[in-house]
DNA sequence: TATTGTTATACTCTATAACTATA
DNA sequence: TATAGTTATAGAGTATAACAATA
């Protein structure tokens, strides 16, 4: 690599990887369940919390903005899979569970989308999959937590 | 987990890495110049390929349909980045190029982007982004050709 | 007949901002 | 005033299918 560029490179390719599997993913999910990939990562955020999510958690959680979020949430209630509750203490606050029939449906579908994630990464190299597994662990929480700044930062401020 | 999973796990870590990344240059990328991602990805794929390309192969590389990418196409020939030519040879064919305003204008934004870039990923150790890069080239390796089929194929026919 | 690309359509996702109701 | 959530809107991305021109 002449002057360096090797993040960018490495950015590339993370990114090449991601969408090589999330395309077919996306399509199976669709045709299997007429689902979308945010619509099941809004149930598997769910799944992972049983006690329930605030609208603003969520939003936090799935990286967009709070209006979407109550879109994704419309249509999951309107299909079944998720309800609102009332928070108590704050009567502002909503919190969003999976119903009976969501978790039942989301199990299936689960299933059904590890055994594709199964058979898509299955070409790589079982020790390969663990180290890479960890390295991405790395990668991870240095992303969320950005202890060094090497550039100037990106507060997002407004 | 209990039963493996480890093929899932290592998916949504890697789709968690990609999206934390992704979100904040995508922002950006609008912010300071009003790009969207698949646009500037299109303009990524005709700066590595001077001699241009072609609709259907473009649409392969960004694994869009062909439609989709007319209408990205579109969007970047009346900003003035991308031009449209006759293909010789094959009247039904067109080449797709970046014009002289748009490889500027492209350079521009890969110079910014690339910026970012380093700042997501420097609080990352070098050498776990040597690795790192290496073990995706593996996966992206396995992915495109997937010699070894262990699940039910998912040949996309049609 | 098959391929290349376009057009049309419907749905979804995204960002922004104004709005309500609580706190 | 600030926060939680909703609503409204506009812009894009996506998938599907029908279509024209060419091979």
């Amino acid at each position: 690599m002449t002057t360096d560029h090797g993040a960018l490179r490495l950015w590339l390719r993370l990114l090449a990887c991601t969408n090589l599997i999330e395309a077919p993913l996306r399509q199976q999910l669709r045709r299997s369940f007429g689902e979308s990939l945010p619509r099941f990562d809004l149930m598997a955020q769910l799944e992972r919390h049983p006690q329930g999510l605030s609208m603003r958690e969520l939003s936090e959680r799935l990286m967009v903005t709070g209006g979407n979020v109550t879109g994704l949430t419309d249509r999951l209630v309107s299909q079944g899979w998720v309800m609102r509750q009332a928070a108590p203490g704050d009567r502002r606050r909503v919190t969003v569970r999976l119903t009976a029939a969501g978790r039942r449906q989301f199990k299936l579908m689960a299933r059904e989308h590890e055994a594709w994630v199964q058979s898509l990464l299955g070409g790589l190299d079982p020790a390969d999959q663990t180290q890479l597994f960890e390295l991405l662990g790395r990668l991870k929480r240095s992303l969320r937590n950005p202890s060094i700044r090497t550039a100037p930062a990106d507060r997002a401020p407004r």
